[in-house]
Parts: structure tokens; C-alpha cells; sequence
DNA sequence: CGGATCTACGAACACCGTTCGTCAGCGAGC
DNA sequence: GCTCGCTGACGAACGGTGTTCGTAGATCCG
């Protein structure tokens, strides 16, 4: 199920010289690189991140886990392919400079779905400067609009670099919760989400409002709006931000 | 080494000299939550997030990992503790809602200082909602400033939690940064930032231009600038878009 | 055909977080 | 004063984890 945007015809891209070049299977192997990183991303989006250890995709494929080391170095670095496989499904829009606020906008919030489709794995995509083949693919697009549109190279690496953190790390927290529900045992996001928010207003209620004087009165405020609201809030706020910065 | 502005002013010190002291004199010694607490965030220091384990905080206390768990619930717990503990560190300016802005950027690096100062911590940071007593006092501190200025609840909510997350994220990615560096084994942190960067600057130079022209050309500009600097183009970026939203 | 090379994999190592059952010490009640 | 119950400390163990070692078997090259 790959994405016709998906820019993985690999041959010309240099492998990272720090990375020691992994030489794949040639003869007939049942195992390869490609399978344990699709059994992994299986077993990250139907059981979460807790549940994705070595044993677990081994015994998915009916091995043992000394078998996946021949095809990965450590699980770091399957979570790395893994996370680079998922980045694989972002579908970038036409490719249009003079609208590179919009364009720019929709890639973070596709990537934001994207990696939300797969609650868990934000939780590796902090991790790293991902170094992957779709992670350069967005990459190019993401700094490249900035560049044609006007901006300084240095400034156009810091914005990208911030808009990509960003992304990340709310996606990373939205994970968090959603984990968590899990462990309480929750059915519903909904429901969670509801039993959740209501525990942290009624603590932020209980205060002492002679220390607490604004979290105490705004306990309703701080919690009404829910994760995407305050997604796009900041970004929002970036962007507003970035758009000062923009030349012309 | 507690801050004066440290919020836990518990009444625990004055011990008056005229009652009889209770038999405290412990024949063992004495384990306590904050004892716990505070040898878990020194082993944090020392060695790392990866090398505080439950054992390790029992053995450097001379006992075994079971006599934890009747004054901590779980690891999890013990994190949030020793978030709330370094929380505790933070130092902040006198209040004052007229200069709104530059005390609440003040606020946002001393916090970003003060958990880079231990660097793994962050990596729990990101984990739930703070709770805490010091988290509360931080809290209470930054939302104020916002409602004061005169901006609308939801709006300061909204902003205040977008804030933190930008500053745990921030020094989250920094923290993991770091403890590659311990893993690499380099010695000093300019000695590994130097190293790492010329990697990733010769991977994107060495990307074949007609895929990546952006990313290929700017490669210099990419790696060009360090993580402080990337912290507060960041943070100037959301202030931007914040004082656009202040009323007045 | 012999040797080299590489995948697959069982076993094991050194850990981890957590729980169970026990045991010592101590305050309270008879 | 003596017992009773309770609580905190803790050894042992359970069921996991990532990773490495040594080896068996298959394949390719000379």
C-alpha cells in the first residue's frame, strides 16, 4: 500500500556514511528488512508501542528474535524504518511556491494525520534526525518552499527544522494520551477524553484560590478545547509568526 | 540547594526544642519518598535516564528494588516526582502583567534552562500533566500573566499549553541528543556536535542534486546553526504570533 | 568438489519492573 | 508487662526485555 508519493525507488540514494551499510539478503531468504518492518508497523498500530518488542515480531513471523538481527542492527533502528515507512503515506500537494503558506500548512497537518494514524509511532519519531528516504522526500518539499519563496537558507533550516519539531511533538503527546487510555481501559477516545478532562478540571477547581487564583477560576477554560484545536492553535501561532519573516 | 522561590513551603522545619524528640533515631536507614526522589534524580544526573532503574536507586541506598514500592506506586511515579523536583529549581521574576511579554520569555528559558540543566529529564517531561506542586506554581505563574494581560481564557489556555509543550519538546529532542552523544562515548559535547554535524552535512551534500536540489544545495545552512539558537527562532516565532493575539 | 559466506535460530546473558510472602520492630489495648 | 496487629523493609521470584554467541544448514564462488 504504497503512496504514489511515496519517493522510495532507493537506488540513488547515498546511504548515510555513519550508518554501516547493511547488505540485504540476496539468496532466497523468507526473512527481510522490508517484512520485519511491516510486521513491526502491524503490530505498533493494532497492539501500540509497549507491545512491539524483538520476541514479539519474531514470533509474528514464526522465528526467533536472533533472526531479526541479520536485517537490523538493533530495535532503533526498526523503529527508525518503521517511522520512515509511515512517513512514506504523507501525500505532498502540487508543488507551487507562490502559495507556499497553504501548501506549507496542509503538509504539516498531513503529516500530523499521518503520523496520528499510527498513534504510537511519534513516540520514535522524536528520536532522530530521521534520515530515510520519505523523511528527505518531505523534507525537500517542506524546505524548498521556503527557499523559493524567498527566505534565507539559514532562516528557511530554522523554520522547517521548528514546524517539524512541532508537528512531532504534538503528535508525540496526542500518542501519550492515547496510550494511556489504553492502559485505563477505556473503549471510546471519547469517553476517555471525557473522564480525562473531567478529573483534570475538577483538580484544577480544588485549588486554593488564594494561590492559585487563575487556575482555579479558568478550570473550565484550560481544559474545553481538545487536541486538534490546540494543534492547530500553534500552529497557528508559527505560522503567523513565519509569515512576518517572509520577504516581500 | 533549594530555591527561595521554590513553592514548597512546608512547615517542617521548625522542630521546637522543648518536645521531646519521638523516637527517630532510625536503626535503619530510613527510606522516604523524598529520600528516593532525590538519589532517583542523582543517578539522572550522573548517568543517565537509561541507568536509572529501580534497582539501581534501591542499590544505591543499600537495599533491595521491593522496599521502593511502599513509598513510590510505580517508575512512573518516581519520574513525575523528580519532574516536579527540578520544576522546583525554576526561578521566577517578579510578577508583573504590564510587561507580559518579556517575563513570560524569561519564564520559557529559564524553564528550558533548568530542565536542559538535567538533561534526561525531559524525556518524562513530555509524559502527562504535570500535577505537582511546582508544576502548579509554574503554571500559575505563566496562565496569570496571559489572563492579566487581558487576554480571553480559552486564548491563554491554549497559548500557555502550546508554550510548555514547545519547551519540554524542545529540550526533549536536546536530551536525546545528549545522551547520543554518552553512547558515541565522545568526550566533551562540542567535540560530538562537531562530529555529528559534519556527518549530517556531508549526507545532505552528497544527495544527488536533481531529487534534492534544496536540501543538497543549503546543506551548510541546514547544520549551520546550534540547538539554542533553533530553541529561540522557535520561541520568537510563537511570541510573534502571541502578541498579534494580545489585546491592546 | 571444497571452502567461504551468510541466514536462521536455540540458548543464554544480563538486565528490567513489579509482586508475593516473610520478618522485624513498634505502638496500642488488655 | 505482655500480647496483638500493623506497617515498613526486603529476599526471592516471575515474566518479561534487548542483544550476543555458537552452530547448523544452505547457497555461491573458485
Amino acid at each position: 500500500m504504497r503512496s504514489l508519493n511515496s519517493g522510495d525507488d532507493r537506488p540513488d540514494l547515498p546511504v548515510p556514511p555513519w550508518r554501516k551499510a547493511r547488505k540485504q539478503p540476496q539468496p532466497r531468504p523468507q526473512l527481510s528488512q522490508e517484512l520485519i518492518v511491516e510486521t513491526g508497523l502491524r503490530i505498533l498500530d493494532s497492539e501500540g508501542l509497549d507491545a512491539l518488542s524483538m520476541r514479539r515480531v519474531a514470533q509474528e513471523l514464526g522465528t526467533g528474535p536472533a533472526s531479526l538481527y541479520a536485517h537490523v542492527a538493533a530495535k532503533e533502528e526498526l523503529l527508525e524504518l518503521i517511522y520512515d515507512r509511515v512517513l512514506g503515506e504523507i501525500a505532498l500537494p502540487e508543488y507551487d511556491p507562490a502559495r507556499w503558506q497553504p501548501l506549507l500548512r496542509q503538509c504539516a497537518l498531513e503529516m500530523h494525520r499521518v503520523i496520528m494514524a499510527h498513534a504510537d509511532v511519534a513516540r520514535s519519531a522524536l528520536a532522530g534526525v530521521p534520515t530515510g528516504p520519505n523523511a528527505m522526500r518531505v523534507a525537500e518539499y517542506m524546505f524548498g518552499l521556503l527557499i523559493d519563496a524567498g527566505m534565507a537558507p539559514r532562516d528557511a533550516s530554522l523554520a522547517f527544522d521548528r514546524i517539524v519539531l512541532y508537528v512531532c511533538a504534538d503528535a508525540f503527546e496526542g500518542s501519550l494520551h492515547f496510550s494511556r487510555m489504553k492502559a485505563v481501559g477505556a473503549s471510546s477516545l471519547e469517553e476517555f477524553f471525557h473522564a480525562y478532562v473531567s478529573h483534570i478540571e475538577e483538580y484544577f477547581s480544588s485549588l486554593p484560590p488564594e494561590r492559585y487564583p487563575h487556575l482555579s477560576e479558568h478550570a473550565k477554560a484550560l481544559v474545553e478545547d481538545d487536541g486538534e484545536a490546540r494543534f492547530r492553535y500553534g500552529l497557528d501561532l508559527l505560522f503567523d509568526g513565519l509569515a512576518a519573516r517572509m520577504p516581500g
